[in-house]
DNA sequence: GGCCTCTTCTTGAAACTTAAACAAGTCGGC
DNA sequence: GCCGACTTGTTTAAGTTTCAAGAAGAGGCC
């Protein structure tokens, strides 16, 4: 990233531009498109109802803050804040971690299963209708793999893999 | 999107629920990286920065507010905002647009050049290292393709093509 | 001209996100 | 036991985005 003098620069292809253009408006109308959805048909934007979904799947529909945060890709500010909000709501609700102290756990309330039994389906289909529906088969294998290789290689995992001098 | 019985729903396959896990992650995480290297080098959001991308390469570094929306997908009030606070930058100068009164003209000044050239290869590198290094070439053209097909389904044309029923 | 409707852009308030600072608790070593 | 370093989760303030409302001009039609 300290590439400090613009003459070294290996500036985009014009191929690589109109890709990345590509994929910077497909994502910014995207996820304006499913906020938008959601907001209308569960009262909350996308986020939130991510969270509600990895609870829902969660074992007794708890989870600890932080693993909360981890799986959904925030920080923990950022999930305290919204945590508060769905508790307002009442489809969230917390508990005092036993074995920490600290720690607290973030229970879907039945309330709150409702609501995304309720609004799942208009959900799905407007994935679908936006995503899916439009790809082929073959192209929905390779956007999952590249995805995947592109969320890999930015998580922050400690361990350091961008950091192979510091093994 | 009015999927209202729960019954009649296409969930997803478990291949395409990993494949929208894995989008969903690779976005938020990238979007999350660029934004805090351009905030740090840059001093502005993701966003901004492609506000003066977009008037860097419009004639005479000049565009309508509504186009520059357009252009950068986003509403006429966010943009209002942003060029606002741009403006308190120094970046971006207002002008009264001559053949419409109501309109105003988005005008990138030349500190704004300035800021543009100082961290564009440094936000380069970012895209590169996040996204185009990791794959192969033709992993490259099937984004491209996979992305552009995804943004013209969402592109808000009142052409209807989402209404053929209106015809 | 006068009227109606549409477009352009801005505004203000509420909601959401970010960054930094902090209280409280854990953990390991001494 | 106690210290120091780290972890957990929250809080505050500042910045950004959304939504609804509105001022002002454009443009068609009579």
């Amino acid at each position: 990233m300290r590439t400090a003098r613009p003459e070294d620069t290996r500036w985009l292809t014009d191929q690589e531009q109109r890709t990345w253009r590509a994929y910077m408006h497909a994502v910014t109308l995207l996820e304006d498109h499913l906020d938008r959805q959601l907001q209308r048909d569960a009262g909350m934007p996308h986020m939130y109802y991510g969270l509600l979904v990895q609870l829902a799947e969660a074992p007794r529909r708890r989870l600890r803050m932080t693993e909360l945060a981890i799986g959904a890709k925030i920080t923990r500010s950022r999930l305290s804040h919204a945590v508060a909000r769905l508790e307002k709501n009442g489809w969230v609700r917390r508990e005092n971690c036993a074995a920490d102290k600290r720690g607290q756990v973030a229970v879907l309330t039945d309330e709150g299963y409702e609501v995304l039994a309720r609004t799942a389906p208009g959900h799905v289909a407007a994935v679908r209708q936006a995503m899916f529906d439009r790809l082929t088969p073959e192209q929905q294998k390779s956007l999952g793999e590249i995805m995947s290789v592109i969320a890999e290689g930015l998580q922050p995992k400690d361990g350091g893999a961008d950091l192979p001098w510091l093994r």
